[in-house]
DNA sequence: CGATTTTGACCCGCGC
DNA sequence: GCGCGGGTCAAAATCG
């Protein structure tokens, strides 16, 4: 896009903070995106460039979705539909009308390698209140963008290699200090094709391959493959490939993903493992004995770890994750500073745990789904409080609705991330945005809008 | 009748 | 400089 005006994160003002919100906004995003109608690219540019690289943050959703948009709770209206090279399916483009003067927008376009995967971009911060259904996507997003973010704005500081690049574009490449987290909120599936969801952060945006291009993290809730890691599917590697992108640089030595995804193979109710493929992707869930249908289409519900009712899902995880780490660095041999690295990532960094958090509220909490319950605010100010809120085996059910807020969370065999320029976390990089993010923002704060130095 | 969607035109940045 | 492609505008059409 041509707008950028800000970076900010996207959105989320989530009931907690809106009232801070909306001063914050007016700081730290108060460059409403692009003026409504007269449009200054290039002012906007401007102002971009000096707070952000000129780069905005964006988040992709990728989920399966039978109807035209996923119902994320937002009130939305569409201003434009293109139809992008490479993708017969038109883009919609909407913007946020929940308030006028809302900066967000978002675009939604289909999958061209499957329909059934409709991916939505968001793009800018709300600058209003969300309604409480709308929270849960909101948290996600902003959370995801703001690890980007801080990421970044890590990169920037310090020259360390971290965010070389995938990408051509120099300018595109240069700033996204936390590459490729791939988390993987699974929920159950069976062995041959456990699908997860996950969350790729990539430096690039796929969607729009502008070489303005804005660092855009891909939240696939589609699951694909097991502890795939998108380099393990083949589609991630075409659309890679296709912009110049370079596994090898994303996957240097001690490159690890997090993958945290439901493997069946695993006796465990709750299981983690390691698999290595030029990284280490930690895998994490429980898994469902039962089906394993090819196209999980019905499996809309997160169970994490049913049989630990009392334990919450954080907590539960972070053990886990902790344990199954130290467990493979012994049977792995992984370095040390690897499995710290990654725990450390998991467990200090407030934006994962916000982004874990709310995604686990939609699913859960079922909050997102067809507009409005406003009652059931699932307030998340952080994993332990989610945690305690949700117990292990709390069943989401999967509603229909209108939108697809429902199958937001669905399993599906392909994902195809088409994206461009995904990076992989490496320790070092996981550690240092966890820490970064800490300091950066206070903490605690869920949503913690990033704030992003300007 | 107001709000939303549709759709062609326009603007802008980038690569060649 | 030109063409391409993404993104947005805005008038017209449609919907509730």
């Amino acid at each position: 896009m041509d707008h950028t005006s800000s970076t900010e994160p996207l959105t989320n003002n989530t009931s907690a903070d809106n009232s801070l919100d909306e001063e914050k906004k007016e700081d730290v995003m108060g460059e409403t995106w692009p003026p409504p109608k007269t449009l200054k690219r290039s002012g906007e540019d401007e102002i971009d460039s000096h707070h952000n690289n000129g780069k905005r943050a964006r988040v992709s959703v990728r989920a399966r979705c039978d109807t035209p948009t996923m119902n994320d709770g937002c009130q939305w209206r569409k201003y434009g539909q293109k139809v992008a090279k490479g993708n017969p399916c038109p883009r919609a483009y909407y913007r946020c009308t929940v308030a006028s003067s809302c900066p967000v927008r978002k675009q939604v376009q289909r999958c061209a390698d499957d329909m059934s995967i409709l991916i939505t971009t968001y793009e800018g911060t709300h600058n209003h209140p969300l309604p409480a259904a709308a929270t849960a996507m909101a948290s996600t997003t902003s959370a995801a963008a703001s690890m980007l973010i801080s990421g970044s704005s890590s990169t920037s500081s310090r020259p360390v290699g971290l965010g070389q690049s995938s990408t051509s574009t120099p300018a595109t490449t240069t700033s996204v200090g936390l590459h490729g987290l791939t988390y993987n909120l699974a929920n159950g599936m069976t062995s041959s094709q456990p699908r997860p969801h996950q969350f790729y952060i990539h430096n690039n945006s796929q969607i729009s391959p502008s070489p303005n291009t804005h660092p855009t993290i891909t939240l696939d809730l589609t699951a694909s493959n097991p502890f795939t890691s998108p380099f393990a599917n083949p589609h991630f590697n075409r659309f890679t490939s296709s912009s110049s992108y370079d596994p090898s640089r994303l996957f240097p030595l001690k490159s690890t993903s997090l993958n945290f995804a439901s493997m069946d193979s695993n006796p465990t109710p709750t299981s983690m493992s390691w698999a290595t493929n030029h990284g280490s992707v930690l895998s994490y869930g429980n898994q469902y004995p039962q089906s394993n249908n090819r196209n999980n289409h019905n499996l809309g519900s997160l169970t994490l770890a049913s049989r630990q009712p009392h334990e919450s899902i954080y907590q539960s995880f972070m053990q886990k994750t902790s344990a199954a780490l130290h467990h493979q660095q012994q049977q792995q041999h992984l370095l040390p500073d690897t499995i710290a690295a990654a725990t450390k990532a998991i467990t200090a960094d407030p934006s994962f745990q916000t982004a874990l958090a709310a995604a686990l509220t939609s699913i859960i909490g079922g909050g997102a789904s067809g507009g409005g319950n406003n009652n059931e605010k699932v307030q998340v100010s952080s994993m332990e409080n989610l945690g305690q809120k949700m117990k292990w085996g709390d069943q989401v059910s999967t509603q229909r609705g209108s939108g697809c807020a429902s199958s937001f969370l669905n399993t599906s065999s392909a994902s195809n991330a088409q994206s461009s320029g995904m990076m992989f976390l490496q320790p070092s990089s996981a550690a240092t945005a966890a820490s970064k993010s800490k300091s950066t923002s206070p903490s605690e704060n869920n949503n913690h809008q990033d704030h992003n130095t300007n």
